[in-house]
DNA sequence: GTATAATCTACTAACATAGTAGGAATAATA
DNA sequence: TATTATTCCTACTATGTTAGTAGATTATAC
């Protein structure tokens, strides 16, 4: 049960376009290097999460990247549901129809009480509250 | 972020075992018609089960499988960590090796939470409560 | 008009999962 | 002892997904 390299460099894309939040538009370039991230692939990626009305694009010299809304209004959840495809342990937590035995299965319980969880903690952060904690840390460490 | 066949059939078979509990062994090919899962398949997994020291095999006639322990002391995250290999949707949660940024990482943060939380469920639960659980419900089907 | 950047489409490589197959070992039983 | 039922072991295969590459095209700033 593995997140997909997809989901994992999406959010790190996101959080990299909220720390820019209100400048000029960030490029891919840039974002590929600073986090390490094949830049032909990075644009697929980007693809996903611009027509899922996360992030929005300038094309031509000087464009680049910038979030569609403020980091406030996306929540993982919503990332997380366009790269991942959508958050389903099991498929028939989603649909019954998927198996047979669905409506009398106890196994299937477990696997819903872990995906509402799981969809809960998402629905539950915002970009901008994964901002916030990293200011706070790097508020730490120059204390130190 | 799927669960494997794996795990759903382990989990499942498991489950069988546990409804059989105290009784003779019961053999694969019941299993694998019960739950309309491969003999072949279930084979492995039933090694894997085994080599964890959840269940114990009978050879021979008359053989089969039986748990190894009471149902009340498996829980599912046994099941879940020999199945699934362990609980780690993404890896650095474990070995902060697995990435340069573990240290740093704000969504290291959310992806550990979550991966404790679908632990601390796993662990919650054993293989007796959900026989219980199923119990409870075929009660109801006869009171209607 | 040139450089820079996103966009689009197609392809490929590697890996994991799910499943199949055949035979060997073991035990019950007749 | 022969037969049958069962687990055990090893290897193979098919399929799908993920991750990544490549190249040409379009749009914009300067």
């Amino acid at each position: 049960m593995k997140l997909s390299t997809r989901t994992r460099y999406g959010i790190r894309a996101i959080l990299e376009l909220a720390e820019n939040d209100g400048k000029r538009p960030l490029q891919l370039r840039i974002i590929a290097r600073h986090q390490d991230i094949s830049i032909k692939y990075l644009e697929q990626l980007m693809a996903i999460l611009r027509s899922a009305g996360l992030v929005r694009s300038i094309r031509g010299a000087k464009g680049g990247y910038v979030l569609a809304k403020p980091p406030s209004q996306i929540k993982l959840g919503d990332v997380f549901d366009c790269l991942e495809g959508y958050v389903a342990i099991v498929e028939c937590v989603e649909d019954k129809k998927f198996c047979e035995r669905a409506d009398d299965c106890i196994a299937r319980q477990v696997w819903t009480q872990i995906q509402e969880t799981i969809k809960n903690i998402l629905q539950s952060i915002t970009v901008q509250d994964l901002v916030n904690r990293d200011k706070d840390k790097k508020m730490l460490n120059y204390q130190i």
